[in-house]
DNA sequence: CAGTGGTCTAGACCACAAA
DNA sequence: TTGTGGTCTAGACCACTGA
């Protein structure tokens, strides 16, 4: 039940969703932090705190002196970023689709454990999954998250989009990502997945996701058929 | 002066200091809240907002029903997106360099007009080379440009570092790139220059640049040796 | 000037971790 | 059970903005 979270936060997504609802519209100036806290209820400081945290989103811009407004939307290109596989097999036309082919839950190896920074006492949720645009396989990817991390969501939320989930359901800000990508030729297992064959080149792509608070939440291993598709990038 | 700063900056900075100073080290536990606002003469509230600034620093890590702590410091500055084959090689701490194999003047393709947005009756100016780290074949690259672009500049200035001459000689400000990535099997030809089996994987490389006003100025396709060369990217 | 966000106080109760 | 950080209150004064 939501009724269990803090007020700040449930305050927070309320004036999230009005402007989602376009309600408070870009460049509004919201009520006094006064009013609202008498609207909700609330003391001022609870009060600024749903704002405090809407601000470090983004999504509210405070100037002093003048008040509190709704900052132009930027772009959602860093909530998915350059990797989010289904946004862009959608940007190409295609429809993306998965095969789920793993997800237990089990001891970190040793690489989990560095790239997670975790001890070997915790647990993580690992999940291989095929990827697919119009039923064509072109990615296989093995996923690591801490259990921790997402203990009390569903497999549903997990595996459709974690990073939603996260922010929205788990109020954990997504930061900064890193990533690798080399190529490789196709094991006969992957190829067998894939569809390729053995020897075929495939693209590697490495990934370790933070919060903004730097905490690692998901190591990603994938690989893509190397001819099949491509990452776009702009710097 | 630092007497009309916030008292929970100077909170935050005079416990940064201590932590630099060595006083707390990596993993030590700090006086709880109250202990601290006490120490300090401050309510818990203005003492929180103090180790809420380092938390989100990275500097000190809370730990519900246990206590504050020093964080194990990661710093790793981003390494910035810049693609440039000669910063990634050092920062790996190898020595780059390279083997020219073409440099002339021809008629744009029409993938090269396209790309570089250029009219038939331009030129561009077309280089190709091998691109060794150690003396190690790493990559094969084909670099195209409009020579208006680089009319008046010496081959040196133009092969060596193109983006600092047009910067530093040229008073052309750089702006963005567009990339895209892929994995395919080596040709013959590659295969040989990069010192690979014919149908190895490598790495396919495809990058536009452009000035700060868009204007498109370099056209670059490589073709990277896939078990040597990782692209590390930061998002 | 009046109104705004920024800071600060001195309390309080809660959920959680560790002993 | 004790102590911790997390949340929350009902005030207060400040520096700044804009009319």
């Amino acid at each position: 039940m939501t009724s269990k979270l803090p007020v700040y936060i449930k305050i927070h997504d309320q004036i999230k969703k009005e402007i989602e609802d376009g309600i408070w519209k870009v460049g509004d100036r919201l009520p006094s932090e006064r009013e609202l806290s008498e609207t909700f209820g609330v003391s001022r400081m609870t009060l600024r705190q749903a704002i405090q945290t809407l601000a470090e989103e983004g999504i509210l811009e405070r100037k002093i002196g003048s008040g509190t407004y709704v900052a132009r939307q930027k772009v959602k290109e860093t909530m998915t970023g350059t990797t989010s596989f289904s946004d862009i097999v959608r940007s190409q036309g295609s429809q993306p689709s998965s095969q789920t082919i793993a997800y237990f839950i089990t001891s970190p190896s040793s690489s989990e454990m560095e790239k997670l920074e975790l001890t070997k006492d915790k647990k993580i949720l690992k999940m291989e999954r095929i990827r697919y645009a119009d039923d064509v396989p072109i990615c296989f990817e093995v996923a690591s998250i801490p259990y921790d991390m997402v203990k009390g969501f569903t497999k549903d939320e997990i595996t459709t989009s974690l990073y939603q989930t996260l922010e929205n359901n788990g109020h954990r800000m997504i930061g900064k990502s890193s990533q690798s990508i080399s190529a490789l030729s196709a094991s006969e297992t992957i190829a067998h997945y894939l569809d390729l064959k053995k020897g075929d080149a495939v693209l590697r792509l490495r990934q370790v996701s933070y919060l903004q608070d730097k905490t690692p939440f998901e190591y990603v291993r994938s690989q893509y058929a190397g001819e099949r598709f491509e990452f776009y990038l702009e710097k």
